[in-house]
RNA sequence: CGCGAGAUAGAGCAGCGGUAGCUCGUCGGGCUCAUAACCCGAAGGUCACAGGUUCGAUCCCUGUUCUCGCUACCA
């Protein structure tokens, strides 16, 4: 049965790169990569580069289109990238201003498991062929957990974004502002639900949705519904420096983008709508208008203030634009201005709005979260996870829905006759010894007491249980699996598991201990 | 095992040689146009741990622990 087999593979020469990669990213992106990007590209050219395999023995993937090369697939790493090059082609024949072009910028957002494939090999691939535009920069995020967990889809512990827009219609905005400024830039994060809740309703809605909506409001009741006047003469200190901070804002946004600190791009944004509300505030229109003869006598005053407030509104449109465009544009219908307002060029203008221009009336841009709302979401979390563990468990005729079961998902497996399932020979065994393999963090060798003989196998339990914990305790063995060589060790067989939904490991043994060796067996006629 | 990144108030982050700051939350007070914003004040941190360098370390060096990722194995 074990048959050892020479097989063949295409080489790409990483090696023949080193040098060049070494100057590219070693020494010319020092200060411009992201730390955890930077070192470990630095830590693999520094170790030396080694001709990389292209192709895999598989009977899925791409196929290698060359002579002599049946049965064998493209590498993942090779033929990914290409696929994106693929992609741009599929959706457009100027494909090659993204790729080609001198002075494109390209840039690759990634998350930090595929640093080095994106940093390392896909560059050295583009640089061996020539005529394509290299990465500025690769400005690779960590990872963002739910609830404290990491996110599965084959468990279903995820937030679909179909699902989430049934359950908050035309909310897309808020969603994009927790990720945002939630975003795991430096470290892993967690999104929470609550965290949601309250990022959404103190920060969004209360400080840049309550300023929109006080700046509205005063305009109608203070203004006639209409842009008043500047009167840019009669202008006090306050409003030169609101002027000046909102040409300020535009300034800190711009930077922040530039530099992948979107986190604290959006963060300048709150900022801004937070000194509007500071502004409006310390001006208080609303006291200058306490009688109508004292507002005659402050309308003046009055019309500065709330100008400035709708052109600072303005603003926080354009500078929101990158971050939220449906507030944006939202912003943009209730100041009656086209869209084209947005262009980033006119941020730090405080002339957006005509004077005497009419506006909508008040609408709240976003609603609050509620604590139902969260609970629900949390339920609704927890619920999908035990329905999908419990899918996999029963082996249901469900049919797996499929946001909710992507490819990666075990999916029910096709019917089998009895004679299939009569080849598995298998048998009760008892661990008579266990032990770490060395350089290996999930591998423990079993010794196992066969009844007849003393099998060796190799397990990949070793994250689940200490070998001494082990020793002694009966499981089933599939006892005519191909042996197979792992770290050196040939495995002859088995150990069967069952796992939680959690992830958990649990021995599949006999209640009462059994003879070792015996078969497990149907016993219907 | 090897390599990379991270560990700072309840949460999210900044600081990177002079005994810690910002946003949100919490508590108390003021104000009220508004989805309770804004102002004032308070509580909350042995800056993961242990050594070392220094007049002085969150910040530099060494070691350790923990988390995540990569490489290999995990049928």
């Amino acid at each position: 049965m074990p048959v050892k087999r020479k097989t063949k593979h295409w080489y790409f020469p990483l090696d023949k790169y080193e040098g060049w990669l070494k100057e590219w990213i070693v020494e010319g992106k020092k200060d411009e990569w992201k730390p955890n990007v930077y070192g470990q590209c630095k830590s693999w050219i520094d170790s030396g580069l080694q001709p990389r395999a292209m192709t895999r023995d598989s009977n899925w993937g791409v196929p290698v289109p060359l002579p002599g090369a049946e049965g064998k697939v493209l590498y993942v790493w090779f033929d990914a990238p290409i696929g994106y090059i693929s992609a741009t082609k599929e959706l457009t024949n100027q494909w090659a201003d993204y790729w080609c072009q001198e002075d494109t910028k390209l840039v690759h957002f990634i998350g930090k498991d595929n640093i080095v494939f994106h940093c390392i090999i896909f560059p050295a691939m583009l640089k061996a062929h020539g005529g394509f535009v290299l990465p500025e920069s690769v400005p690779a995020n960590e990872f963002l957990n739910i609830e404290g967990e990491k996110v599965s889809t084959s468990r279903n512990w995820a937030v679909w974004v179909d699902e989430y827009l049934k359950d908050f219609p035309d909310q897309q905005d808020v969603l994009r502002y927790v990720l945002c400024a939630n975003a795991p830039e430096t470290k892993d994060n967690d999104f929470t639900w609550k965290d949601f809740q309250d990022r959404v309703n103190n920060e969004l809605s209360a400080i840049l949705g309550n300023f929109e909506n006080r700046a509205f409001v005063l305009m109608h009741k203070l203004c006639k519904g209409r842009v008043p006047t500047l009167h840019a003469d009669a202008m006090n200190d306050m409003d030169r420096t609101l002027i000046q901070e909102i040409q300020n804002a535009k300034v800190k946004v711009e930077t922040c983008l530039e530099n992948y600190k979107f986190r604290d791009g959006l963060y300048e944004v709150i900022d801004l709508a937070r000194k509007g509300n500071k502004y409006l505030q310390e001006n208080a229109p609303w006291s200058l208008a306490k009688t109508p003869e004292l507002q005659l006598e402050n309308q003046q005053r009055i019309d500065i203030c709330l100008h400035l407030c709708l052109q600072l509104n303005a603003n926080l449109a354009i500078l929101l634009n990158p971050f939220l465009p449906f507030t944006a544009n939202k912003m943009c219908k209730k100041m009656k201005v086209v869209e084209r307002m947005l262009d980033w060029e006119n941020a730090g203008r405080i002339d957006l709005l005509k004077t005497n221009y009419p506006l909508l009336a008040p609408e709240l841009l976003f609603r609050k979260i509620e604590d139902t709302e969260v609970v629900a979401q949390m339920e609704k979390l927890k619920n999908n996870l035990v329905k999908s563990a419990a899918q996999k468990m029963e082996n249901t005729t469900e049919p797996v829905k499929a946001e909710a079961a992507p490819a990666e998902a075990p999916a029910k497996k096709a019917e089998i006759t009895y004679d299939d399932f009569a080849k598995i020979d298998l048998r009760v065994g008892t661990i008579l010894k266990a032990e770490k393999v060395e350089k290996a963090d999930k591998l423990l060798k079993l010794e196992l007491d066969m009844g007849t003989e003393i099998r060796t196998v190799v397990s990949g339990i070793a994250m689940h249980f200490k070998p001494e914990d082990i020793v002694g305790k009966q499981v089933t063995v599939v006892a005519n699996l191909a042996p197979r060589k792992m770290r050196g060790i040939e495995s002859n067989g088995m150990i069967l598991m069952a796992q939680n939904a959690d992830g958990r490991l649990i021995f599949v043994s006999p209640l009462e201990t059994a003879d070792n060796g015996s078969e497990v067996k149907s016993v219907i006629g």
